[in-house]
DNA sequence: CCCTGGAAGTAAGAGTTGCTAACTTTACAC
DNA sequence: GTGTAAAGTTAGCAACTCTTACTTCCAGGG
């Protein structure tokens, strides 16, 4: 057997059973998306950090692909919670909540810019995998409601929707032009937050008058 | 540039030399990534279809990647295309040029998403490539020159420069989800003409007042 | 008209990967 | 204890990337 010891992000399991491999599975491969892109993942380099061999996996996942599900999965959740801990910086139902929120999701993408890409750029088969649809839509839920308080209204109106899908394009598309070094095709330096203020407000600006 | 008579009839090759294999590899792939999804391409199955074995792609690319590079430049110089034909339907320095600059864009998408998701989800080391860097300033410089005619200012002006960057994260961001298939979790239905006048009136407008 | 160099093809193969099949080890209920 | 099922293992197939060494063809100079 031969196994790099410094390939090894775990201690030696002494062991048969590894007692936890799923989770280490998906701490692995979220290491390696981060390190050597989305695509410079392999099941058997993640399985031989974990300590086990490249069958193993398949005893807890089906296949590849449901492995960068869970990872997705677990990207969604973290995201989530960061994006509600911004937006309770702020009070509720001001636009500096919906900015904060906005902040999160653009920080979630700079500090992980392999998972982040990973998540919204799964093949078509993926994303519409029921549990991670449910995420999206989870993660969603922050942006609606953020923008019912601030518009004063429920978070099903079509207002609030529409609004709450714009602020959304936006960020998005600000996010993958940041981690894709594309910013700097403009000759202006640009701020997040003054950046993120000016879009809130412009957006939830127009829809109350409107 | 030599005639290719093997090439109308893609398979049925006679010639001992291929004559044009570098272009018929980038359809090949092209069309592979947009029926098997960006991942689901490999440089085999691009040679089988074209006809020659799996070495020969190698003597016109130094490896996948750069492959890849070539189908990512080829869209590039169509989208861009794309958009200054949307332009040219309308007067210059209108906000429904601006518009429609967008809906070349998300069309595009739209349309090929396979190759929209890869021109916009390459690796790190990749968009640092010096040819690809260049061809996305020509096709951020549409947006520019777009929102120049529109404000009354010079294309290097910061104001116009932000907005631009601006428009463009706003519907770089409404392209993913909508091949994302993410547009649905908003419950408004959404026209993308409407949509794209509202967005651009409201940045062009915003930054006119400011 | 030959002949020779280089461009562009081929076949063969090393090394990696995804995944399966068949087997072994372990934990636990009874 | 023992049977069963979960969770490991090794071995191996097919496919993929890319390299090496060889072959075929075209083009230009003598």
């Amino acid at each position: 057997m031969t196994e790099h010891p410094a390939a090894r992000t775990v201690p030696a399991r002494t062991a048969y059973h590894h007692g936890d491999l799923r989770a280490q599975m998906i701490a692995a491969v979220r290491d390696l998306v981060e390190t050597h892109g989305p695509d410079g993942f392999s099941v058997a380099e993640a399985a031989r950090r974990a300590g086990v061999s490249s069958a193993a996996p398949y005893k807890h996942f089906r296949d590849r692909a449901e492995i960068l599900r869970g990872v997705v999965g677990e990207a969604m959740d973290r995201l989530r919670a960061a994006m509600e801990a911004g937006a309770a910086t702020y009070p509720a139902g001001s636009a500096e909540a919906v900015a904060a929120v906005g902040l999160a999701y653009v920080s979630f993408a700079r500090a992980e810019p392999g998972v982040f890409r990973l998540t919204f750029g799964l093949t078509e088969g993926q994303e519409n995998d029921a549990g991670l649809r449910a995420k999206g839509e989870d993660d969603f839920g922050v942006v609606v409601r953020c923008a019912a308080a601030c518009l004063g209204l429920p978070p099903d109106d079509p207002h609030v929707q529409a609004c709450a899908y714009m602020l959304w394009s936006f960020v998005h598309g600000h996010s993958f032009l940041t981690i894709d070094n594309k910013r700097s095709v403009a000759s202006t330096r640009i701020d997040d937050w003054t950046y993120l203020m000016t879009v809130s407000r412009a957006i939830l600006g127009q829809a109350n008058r409107g």
